[in-house]
DNA sequence: TAGAACATAATTATTTATAAAGAAGGAGGC
DNA sequence: GCCTCCTTCTTTATAAATAATTATGTTCTA
């Protein structure tokens, strides 16, 4: 069996930055954002490094996606916060980052039979003429995995790294026993 | 418990004007209206004070919706022959309103297991699912109920507010016999 | 042969759908 | 010739869709 492994691909956090936004200003200054209101109640900014992208709302709550790590996340924020200024809002707080989901993708290093996951593991949904992934919910490790029958797989709604790894290694313990 | 209390939030009423009306000619001539005679047959027009609505048909019959009070239909059903004026129009008749319905929102001072009143009460109907609200026909004051978990309810279907108060005593009396 | 949809998780906030009642008067179905 | 839908209004409270991100792999379209 080759070596498991996982890997962060992307974190979504949300915060605030407990100031009003003018998003229709915003949108009018800056060229790196889009804004539909009627379409949907928050303006998009997308940063090229990072390579992220956040959506800010009017109460100043914000969501920033696509980033790999925390590092890049701050790298972020702190990247809105500097084009704030360029309308001049000034923001003097350090914003309460908080990670609300993590996906990560890897694998466990060896084949997988779906069907036969899917009648012996609880949780599952498997239904593949719609997608061709396994859906597993590991309720013990508050983690979703979709697995592929190449061994391949996709971690979501972790909250921490280390809950990624911890998630995986029970996932690799139920599948051995179902073997 | 928390003391009962309801108040009559929208009465629609229908009248006749007693008096043919071009439809397209008012909406050409007044700017507050719509008329989409391929979608339906009447004319609505939107009157600011009292925040009112109401239905124009060829035949000089009206709806008026959105008041809460019998003041504010009749002054809307003036606003509305004032208008007419505009394109020659003389009502000179003082037109025969009648309540066709009169919605009411309130509460019933406690919290209802909604679960547990659709099994006792007959008359019910409860998809939450579908629908948050159990509708409760309340036969014997012509009333129809929209009752929620944390007590709030809707009424609908009466012709008076002081059926409407009459409904909610009822309403009560029934809530208790099953508690 | 490249792209999109399909499915998963999470947040933000707005809109819309859901249900009830009632009138008006056309259109459509059976 | 009936029945349903359309439209207007109002409240209540849920859910879903709207948008962004990311990996995965199958299937379908252009």
């Amino acid at each position: 069996m080759a070596k498991p492994e996982i890997k962060v691909v992307n974190i979504v956090v949300s915060t605030s930055l407990k100031h009003e936004i003018p998003l229709e200003k915003m949108a009018a200054t800056l060229s790196n954002t889009e804004y539909n209101p009627e379409q949907f109640p928050g303006l998009v900014i997308r940063i090229k490094d990072p390579k992220t992208s956040a959506l800010i709302f009017s109460s100043g709550n914000v969501v920033c996606t696509g980033a790999r790590s925390m590092d890049k996340v701050e790298e972020s924020i702190k990247k809105i916060i500097k084009s704030l200024e360029k309308i001049n809002i000034r923001i003097k707080i350090k914003p309460e980052i908080k990670i609300q989901n993590i996906v990560a993708s890897g694998t466990v290093g060896m084949d997988l039979n779906l069907n036969n996951l899917a009648m012996k593991l609880k949780n599952t949904e498997y239904e593949p003429e719609q997608f061709p992934g396994l859906v597993y919910k590991l309720v013990e490790a508050k983690a979703t995995f979709l697995l592929f029958s190449n061994g391949k797989v996709v971690c979501t709604g972790t909250k921490s790294e280390e809950n990624v790894n911890k998630a995986l290694e029970k996932l690799i313990d139920n599948l051995k026993k179902v073997k």
